[in-house]
DNA sequence: CCTACCGATCGGTAGG
DNA sequence: CCTACCGATCGGTAGG
């Protein structure tokens, strides 16, 4: 009711199970993740886990909103918060990339890894993961969209293409981030992000 | 010794149980592939397979160094039977959707999950891994490095950053088509290379 | 939020 | 290549 009240105990211990349950989701899968293991890193019994979460996939669902929230608060709002068009497709990919390189998990993007991993898993948590991811798509779409109608890319920019290849390169970067843990390619990826953008380098 | 002698009952079994593997490992994960699972899918005992492998670890380094082989037969060997240049690296990017929509795999690409799931699990497996998917990445560059040279791509193209912009779009293609089996995805990519390679679709 | 427990499965071994 | 087994851990439950 008032939002000045200080958070419940329960609130506040649910929301620091979801913080270390997407940290570990990112390093072993929503499938790898285990309520034992979130037990052990929380300082918890597996029965007190239960006390919060019903089951495991109530976990996972539960996980991958919680991952959703933070995708929005550190990539897509502040691509929002940029002018339309252009500024707001270089604001999203700097702040995808500024997220990598922030260690926001250990493992990289969540949907990055959650996307490979539930792809062939069929049920309510990969319905939950396609959502998010193709929200994220869809609006990389739109800003392509507002950039063409405002005159800033030619008009023959497909929009669907030029997403897919924004979003592959930064499949890429977190790829080789996560794999070789060399921050090189983050500054690669801004560069290549901005020539494709026709967006001189600062 | 003799190339023409048949496999031996040894090595036929060993070759299933390796495409079995590669099959299983891109459904569940290197690490969610089990020993059971495994002997199940293969009608066999879990003490059968310790006759082939002497622990996961091992099963899962024959199970890499297997899926490189078949991405080299797949996908590398048509883009180094293509001309130098643009059209190997047409030959590559065509060979790596190709090799997707014939569903060679259940889960997309081998070493895209493999990438991202090992990436923080550092040992034996994650360098395998790391290995190939470096090796992958470095010839694409030198086909870059080649084209320029005969004069197919602008002087001042960046190889690093030419190779991270296809192997993103490749990315992107693998994650979309594992995640919503729509193949219209996969033309999707095959246009968005055409274009940036500046080749005419066909 | 805890302890104590359930049946199932994990990776792996012994012995054949 | 098999059966039979090991201790550890899995997801989950009972009862508090």
């Amino acid at each position: 009711m008032n939002p000045r009240r200080p958070r419940s105990d329960g609130e506040r211990t649910r929301a620091a199970i979801l913080q270390s349950a997407m940290r570990l989701s990112t390093v072993d899968g929503l499938e790898g993740l285990t309520i034992g293991n979130l037990a052990k890193s929380l300082g918890m019994s597996k029965g007190g886990l239960y006390a919060h979460f019903g089951s495991k996939e109530e976990l996972q669902l539960a996980t991958v909103e919680a991952a959703g929230a933070v995708f929005v608060a550190e990539v897509i709002e502040p691509a929002l918060r940029a002018d339309p068009g252009v500024p707001q497709l270089l604001a999203f990919c700097d702040a995808y990339v500024d997220h990598l390189e922030r260690l926001t998990f250990p493992g990289g993007c969540f949907f990055a890894g959650a996307a490979l991993e539930m792809g062939t898993h069929r049920g309510p948590v990969q319905e939950k993961v396609a959502e998010f991811h193709s929200g994220f798509v869809a609006l990389v779409r739109e800003f392509v969209r507002t950039a063409v109608a405002l005159g800033q890319l030619p008009d023959d920019e497909d929009p669907a293409g030029l997403a897919l290849e924004l979003h592959g390169t930064l499949l890429a970067v977190d790829t080789s981030f996560v794999m070789y843990g060399d921050s090189s390619v983050l500054d690669l990826g801004r560069t290549v992000v901005r020539r494709r953008l026709g967006v001189k380098a600062t």
